[in-house]
DNA sequence: ATTGCTCAGGGAAACGTTTACATATTTTTA
DNA sequence: TAAAAATATGTAAACGTTTCCCTGAGCAAT
């Protein structure tokens, strides 16, 4: 059985008029459910009669043409394989679903000229507004934005230089300094930190450790700080580095290089948490699920997804009752699982 | 600094033609590149510093009306913040891109009337084409997206009693009989199967079980099959059934039983695999992070998304050398892990 | 001197909606 | 009973593109 290749066109407006004998207008008023227009019963029927007969549906492409809002949304995250900004992703659809919009999802691998390349694409498409993950290399994007007047939320990784614009994020500092001052709480004193260089907001988990480990006046060695490149790989080699050290506890900064990090310790045959302690920044559900259950500090993917996705609707809809900028850095939650040792 | 609320007016072929003193029909043809006109270098210089200077960014929207191709296609998954689905997604959105399209992904929430929702929306929007992984409550969502020829494929889960689409799914009659067989080459005799029993192609991994019980000699107990639903406390309390038998390994029919099973096994200190062993099907990351690792029945859901993709790319852009209907089922691949205990 | 090219560019009609405005028939109200 | 209001419908102008069809000018070959 071949396949069908030919198109078939959609019904339009004027189809429907035609054959319900009659004009779009009345058309157009009745399929909008519009008050400002009377209409007979009769007439009406005949109508809907002749849209199911055509299978008419309405152009939102043509509505948007006469100034009606799109109803998109677009979305850009580095990566959407990562639990991280999949459960934001989840939060986002699910407001804007409340909304009756929809979100069109892109990825920008942390490339700015592919991130350019899918906002000038979105804006081609008139997306009444951006959610945006944004990379690290500049603002020129955004700024883009700003100058065409395009509401937009930033999520988690905040503009560097700008203030006013909207961002919903989770404090990292706190869970640095929560992770770390865990650790000591539990009596440990040489307590290492994997983490990664390149963005902003990791650099504020850095600086929440050095923060809990001033205030427990406790010294920082050098090696006992590993930064690389947020991948499995790297995870793993930072390990290696920090098997060297006499780190007896230690804070993974994020969920992928723990994966990549305790990958060797298990290799290696090193028992958590008797060989070593840790705390992952960060929960995927593999940290509930293993042998150790893991001690996380848990970021509320959620509730950042549902707030910028609030305010970014509400900024479209212009029904904000205030009108300054939104600054929302939420705090984390510390999960206890079994990964650390108590010391004494 | 309180927020702007006025959008901006977004400058049309008109704003562009008016500053740089020619016609619109000048500007959209240097715009779109075309070899149909001739032009002056000193014109296009003028257009072109017009577009920079208004910031024009030309309106798909627009475009589209005039019957060009959206560039917008839909995906449609019951859930994505599903490793198996986000890994498909992955793929194709990395295809798509490749043909300057791009993706509006939207969840079913396996309902369908959401489902129908959706589709509406997507319509209305004139996407080019749709790919699906649809619910199993019936197949008139995607009926009506035959009657009115646009192009979709079916990713996953077979539509029942039609014939004539496209579909790329994973060979789960295989995944079932693998892991099966797996098991009793190790030397298990008594072997549990939990799966759950809404989804038509979940009955294949079943089949699969029993095929290979069937195949080895091996009498299949009432009670050694479980079925619930697709959740972790289902998992759960499947798991608990399942410890009351005799059974020496267990085939998990989804990873996300698996996980709500293994909850339990953790609980109850049973050791995998020296008390039981047991076989997942589908291969999130933390069965390689765990311990044990587990052995796993991997489904290649990054070339299902890629050839879904392909499939309706081609028939979209009508390159398709091939004109009969794509029904694929990709083989499945045995992941070796700790999780099966060899009997003799 | 008339054709017939190649260049260079403008005019205007679609595409499928929404909506302001106009018209025509009833019904109500003063 | 005439004017005003309510009811019921049609016309046509946008919206921002694309593209077919013109109009002219300059030049070479009849």
């Amino acid at each position: 059985m071949e396949k069908k290749t030919k198109r078939n066109k959609y019904a339009t407006l004027n189809d429907v008029a035609k054959l319900a004998d009659t004009s779009i207008a009345t058309v157009s008023y009745i399929l909008n459910g519009s008050t400002k227009r009377y209409v007979t019963a009769e007439l009406r029927e005949r109508v809907l009669e002749a849209v199911k007969e055509l299978n008419y549906m309405k152009s939102a492409v043509a509505s948007s043409l006469k100034g009606k809002d799109r109803g998109i949304l677009a979305v850009l995250v580095p990566q959407f394989d990562n639990p991280f900004f999949t459960k934001i992703i989840v939060a986002i659809e699910e407001v804007v679903h409340r909304y009756g919009y929809f979100i069109s999802i892109s990825t920008t691998v942390d490339d700015i000229g592919k991130e350019k390349e899918i906002i000038d694409k979105m804006i081609g498409q008139r997306v009444d507004g951006f959610i945006i993950s944004p990379t690290i290399q500049g603002t020129e994007n955004t700024d883009h934005l700003r100058r065409l007047g395009i509401p937009y939320v930033i999520t988690e990784r905040p503009l560097s230089g700008i203030a006013q614009y909207d961002f919903v994020g989770c404090d990292n500092w706190g869970c640095g300094y929560t992770a770390t001052k865990h650790l000591i709480e539990n009596g440990h004193k040489k307590i290492g930190f994997i983490g990664w260089n390149t963005l902003t907001n990791v650099g504020e988990r850095e600086n929440g450790y050095y923060a809990a480990m001033e205030e427990c006046g406790l010294q920082v060695k050098k090696d006992w700080i590993e930064l690389g490149s947020l991948d499995t790989v790297s995870g793993y080699q930072m390990m290696q580095h920090m098997l060297k050290t006499d780190v007896s506890a230690i804070v993974l900064g994020s969920h992928i290089l723990a994966e990549g990090g305790i990958q060797l310790l298990r290799e290696e045959n090193i028992s958590i948490p008797n060989d070593i302690s840790t705390v992952i920044i960060g929960t995927p559900n593999w940290t509930r699920l293993s042998v150790p259950t893991f001690t996380c500090v848990h970021q509320l993917e959620h509730k950042i997804g549902t707030m910028a996705a609030e305010i970014l609707m509400k900024n479209i809809l212009n029904t904000e009752e205030d009108l300054s900028w939104h600054h929302e850095k939420l705090a984390c939650e510390l999960i206890i699982g079994e990964s650390v040792k108590k010391m004494n």
